[in-house]
Order: C-alpha cells, then structure tokens, then sequence
RNA sequence: GCGCUCGUAGCUCAGUUGGAUAGAGCGUUGGUUUCCGAAGCCAAAGGCCACAGGUUCGAUUCCUGUCGAGCGCGCCA
C-alpha cells in the first residue's frame, strides 16, 4: 500500500507511525496494517483502529487485552491528548486542541494546494470523454459525460497526475455521410423546384437546416430541378414519394453514392464543412459548460495514416486474424471475448472496432502511464473485445481503465422524454444550460455515481431551481465572504499564520476543524476509485457544518472573532477548491 | 437464453477497499429572525440494507443461489 506524500496527510502518518512502534512490541510480525478510521461519533475520538482486534486471533488473547498491550507502548506525543479502549477493542485517540487546530494554519499556508496529493507521481494519464458523434447537437447524456469527465480530469489532476483531455472526433464512416447528404437535401430544397422526399433516417434537427442555408451560399450544390431528377432515378427504393420501412438504409446508401457522383469534389467540401460546423458548435458548447480538451483526436487521420491498416496487419501477423464469409475476423475469444469480431468487411472497409483498436494502440505508444475511456453505458459489451485486441497486440491493458456513465432520463411532466438525435427530439445540453445554469447542471450532474440512473426532472429544476443542491454549498461560500467583508480589523491578518487559535473550542469548530482535515482523505479516495461524486457530497456536508456553525456563534465583536474569522477563511478556502474540481462557480455574493 | 451494472427511509440517493447505534437531501410534522445574509438553523417521525444461505471476532459491504430492474449481445458507430 502507498501513501501519498503529502504533507495534509502528515498527522495521520504520524499517528500510524506511533501505532506501528507500539504494535511492534506486541506482534513482532503483525498480519493487517494498520489502518486510520475516522469514527462517525465524536465521542469515538478523532481517529480509531481496529488493529487489536485484527491481531487478536494471531496472539490468541482476547481484542481488548491486545489493545491494553498497544496501549502501554505507545509513545507520548503533543499530538495525543488521551486514548482509549472501546466497544469489542477498538483503539480510540483523541487529538490535541493544537493539533486539531492545526489543519487552519495548514489550510491557508497551502490555499489551492491544500489536499494537493503526490498519488500519481505526475505520471501521464489520458482521459478520454464525451467523444460524441459529430453528428448534431450535444444532448443531456453527453452533458452527464462531459461533467464527469471534467471534474474526475480535475481530480486526477489533483491527486498528481498530469492530465491529459481528449475528444475522439468520429468523423469517420456513414453517419457524417448521412449527415452531409441531409445538410444537402435541405439545401436544395430551399428551391420550390426540389420535391426530393427527405429520407426517414436522414438528420431532421433545425440544425441542419441552418448549416443548408449557410452550405448554399458558400458551395455550389447543383440545380435544384435537374438534382431531383438524378437523385428520382439513382435509388430504385423509391416508390413515388415513400420508401418502405425495411428499405429505408438501402436507400440511404444509394443517396450517398448518388451524392458523392454529382457533386464530385464538391462532396468532399461539403463534408469538411458539416464537420467543421459540428466540431465548432460542440466545443463552444462544452466551453460554455466549463470543459476544455487539450486535443481533438480525429478518427479519419487513422486511415489517413495508414495506422488503421498497420494495426490490423500486426493482428494478422501475430495469427489473431482468419477469412471467413469475405471478411476478416479477429479471434478475440482467445482473449476472452464471448464472440470474435469483424475488423474488415467484405466489402473492404474496416470496422468502427478495426480503428478503435488503433486509436487505442496509438494512445498507448504516446506513453501514458494510464488511459481513462469515460464511455456510456450501453458501451459496456463493446469493452472486452477491445481489451481482447490490445492484449493481442502486446499491451498492458491494466493501464486502461472504462468508466461507465448511465444514461440521463428526463421527465417532462412526469413522463419520460424520449430521445431520438436522428429524429431531432431530444433535449440539447446547451437548452439544460440555459434552463437551470451552468453550475446547477454541473453540480446536479456529479452528485450522483455515475454508473447510476440519472433521472432528471425537467420540471422540478425549473421551477424548483431554487432548491438545488448547488445554493446550498454556495450560499456557505458567499456568507463567508459576508463576514470576511465585515471584518474590519485590519491589524492582524487572519492568514498570516500567526493567529491564536486556541479560543476555538466550540464543537462545532472541533466539527469543522475534523471535515477540513478529511478533505484531503476525499480527494485521495475520490481519485482512486473514479468518484468525483465524492466530492460533491464532501462539500454539502462540510457547507451542512459551517451553516450550523454560522447559527451558532457570533463572528464580529467577541474576543474569539480573530481566531473564528480565521477558520471562516480556511472553510471558504476548501469550499473554493472543491467547487473549483467540480466547475461550480464560488461566487461572493448571489 | 447469455453477459454487464444494480436492488438501502414515502421519493432521489450516499455509505470511507469488512467495523461500533446504517446517513443526507426532498417531502411530512413542530419550533426558530429587535443580532454577522432565514437560499439558513433546531427537533420529531420514517429501515427485515430485495430474499435465503455461506465465509469470520464482526457483513449494507466479500462468495453462491432465488426474485426483481436497467443496459448490452450487427460485416452499425
């Protein structure tokens, strides 16, 4: 086991190095390590270990004699002001004032640095995210996607890793070709000399319809009359003005090919277009939500490459690869995958998997120590074949880790929303920002396990938006700020490390001073299991603690003010931190 | 049918890699402001941690089975 080097968590090292030279006396070859467990009673002390208990079966003497035993070894320190022995045999320490209050001086010695963890050694991490189709607007799932994704980045970051965030651009394959022919049709069907029937499976958002309008005066798309004609006679699905259900991709297909023969180069244009349009839209999008990539990874540039095809060679000369129906399998089985998967069709084209597998070998020779892939959850049967494909390739796939983000059901109404992006029925993420704000999206987003149902109430945030979870942890930021306004005294700095702390003896300041000191054990915890939910329930209830602690003593105007303004700085500090992980806003005054 | 993720208060959800009396928000009920921001605070009620076994000092947590829910199972992406 690792401990961070940190010097927030210097105390409880401490502590654990206390205990170990006390159980060496006792058990020269202890069987568990000694762990520090934060007692949720206050009258369980300020930490507590079950050692005794452990090594009970191992001395073969009852937990609570063991514990004596630890007891009278245990070196006197500053830190300690009293053990006990409680319940079956747990240890229970109980801090010194001063150490209690130390964590303040800490606080606002470090700032933005306190619970800066070493976990990851700077080593390079790549975390993957949103990654939507390019395709049309980001809807509420991907909202869910890009808010996770950001605040665990910024977790990650935290806890001493050096953060790398990415986009995989899919602006690969057939759904930007469906999406440049729709943008087509739409187009010339601003001319009342196109009766072109818009195909059912087409992208019908008011998007397209905008791009149509931009697309027709920058590209030369055709002759409305002359491109009905073609197009009537380039798809024999057509019947009249329908096309039957079961036909309908066929006929798409057919549209495809007609359009890039009748528009030629222009296709091509049109296409970079549409893209470029999309990726724009998009990163404005995010921008406006508080999410920044540090690269855009396009899919095509694989092919373009050449990595697609050199990856699948290397499957096929290792023998992973087999013919059969006119295509190229990939025997993923031997790696445990349920099935084997295709890697080029009979047709020649390579699969969406085929370029995965390169995307991820090509993140893998960039050298980063980890790869996070934040997929949704309907993804999860998509995993095994890809960790199938890089173990065939040599490599280390316990780098790669896949969190899961469950989808976002809205209700409108009481009813669920169905959402469809082909049809253009769905909820945009930017029409959820503009609705309930940024930091109530980003918050409400985060607050609970990703690898849950998220179901959001579109009602109860509109009309109910006062009573988000995200007031309650900064309106505790802002009246802090209130205060520290009102403090007048400018004789002696709160921060200035000098401060005499030790008026602050209320419980609620020993409370207080107990949750600042956890705040680092959150982000280490939060970080290793991929939880920035963690963190979002920390800061309700360390703004749970101050809005108790703010009922119940004065701050202005009593000789304990120094030190209490003090501890406020120290609280908003964290309270700043913790916002700033989850890209919440800390305003000052609402 | 097989696989994955789950099942905790009326509702929505946490639960520190097995710890002491299982917590929070909303909702319900009752209090709280000549005073630093009441977007707040205090209190009460509300639980067979889906069910049945197993592992051990100890299980909401780990294992097995049953019941129930969601998702996935394409030469789509």
């Amino acid at each position: 086991m690792t401990v961070a080097s940190s010097p927030s968590l210097s105390l409880e090292d401490h502590l654990i190095e206390l205990l170990s030279q006390a159980v060496a006396h006792v058990a020269t070859e202890p069987n568990a390590p000694i762990v520090l467990e934060r007692p949720k009673q206050a009258s369980h002390g300020d930490y507590s270990t079950p050692i005794a208990l452990q090594l009970a079966k191992l001395l073969r003497l009852p937990p609570r004699e063991v514990a004596n035993l630890i007891l009278a070894r245990l070196p006197d320190s500053p830190l300690i002001e009293r053990s006990e022995i409680a319940g079956a045999g747990f240890i229970n320490l109980f801090l010194s004032p001063a150490a209690r209050q130390s964590v303040v001086t800490e606080i606002l010695a470090l700032g933005s640095d306190y619970a800066r963890l070493n976990l990851g050694h700077q080593q390079p991490v790549l975390v993957e995210f949103v990654s939507s189709n390019p395709t049309g607007p980001l809807h509420v799932g991907h909202g869910r996607g890009a808010a996770f994704g950001a605040s665990l980045a910024n977790l990650l970051d935290k806890a001493g890793y050096t953060v790398h965030r990415e986009y995989y651009v899919n602006d690969a394959g057939r759904q930007m070709d469906i999406l440049t022919v729709s943008t087509w049709l739409r187009a010339l069907a601003l001319s009342p000399a196109f009766t072109f029937p818009f195909p059912a499976n087409g992208y019908q958002g008011d998007y397209v319809q905008s791009m149509a309008g931009d697309a027709m005066n920058l590209l030369a798309l055709g002759e409305p009359d002359s491109m009905d004609a073609a197009l009537r006679s380039a798809s024999p699905h057509l019947m009249g003005q329908t096309v039957a259900a079961d036909a309908e991709e066929a006929h798409m297909d057919c549209l495809i090919a007609a359009a890039k023969s009748l528009l030629g180069t222009t296709y091509g244009e049109l296409h970079v277009f549409v893209l470029a349009q999309q990726i724009e839209d998009c990163r404005q999008d995010l921008a406006e939500f508080g999410v920044t990539f540090d690269t855009w990874f396009s899919e095509q540039s694989l092919f373009d490459s050449g990595a697609v095809a050199q990856v699948v060679n290397r499957l096929s000369a290792a023998g992973h690869l087999y013919l059969r129906d006119g295509a190229t399998w990939f025997r993923s089985t031997d790696f445990g995958d349920e099935k084997d998967r295709v890697v080029q069709r009979d047709n020649g084209l390579y699969t969406y998997f085929a370029s995965d597998i390169a995307y991820h070998a090509n993140k893998f020779e960039r050298g980063f120590s980890r790869l996070i892939d934040v997929w949704g959850a309907d993804h999860h049967g998509y995993i095994p074949r890809v960790v199938a494909a890089l173990q065939a390739l040599g490599y280390d796939t316990a780098r790669l880790t896949v969190p899961l983000v469950q989808f976002v059901s809205l209700f409108r109404q009481g009813e669920k929303a169905q959402m469809s992006t082909r049809k253009g029925q769905f909820v945009t993420l930017r029409s959820l920002r503009h609705e309930v704000g940024r930091d109530a999206a980003r918050l409400f987003y985060v607050l609970r396990k990703s690898d849950q149902h998220l179901d959001f109430d579109l009602d109860l945030a509109l009309a109910q938006s006062q009573d988000n979870p995200v007031y309650y942890i900064q309106y505790a930021h802002a009246r802090i700020a209130r205060v520290l306004e009102r403090w007048q005294d400018d004789s002696v700095a709160p921060d200035s490390g000098h401060v005499d702390l030790s008026p602050l003896i209320h419980p609620a300041e020993v409370a207080l001073f107990k949750s600042l000191r956890t705040y680092p054990t959150v982000i280490r915890q939060a970080a290793q299991e991929l939880a920035p939910h963690q963190v979002a329930f920390y800061l309700r209830d360390l703004a749970a603690e101050f809005h108790a602690y703010y009922n119940a003593v004065p701050f202005l105007d009593c000789h304990e003010s120094l030190a209490r303004i003090t501890l406020l700085k120290s609280i908003q500090t964290v309270l700043r931190d913790g916002l700033n992980l989850l890209g919440v806003s800390a305003p000052t005054s609402m």
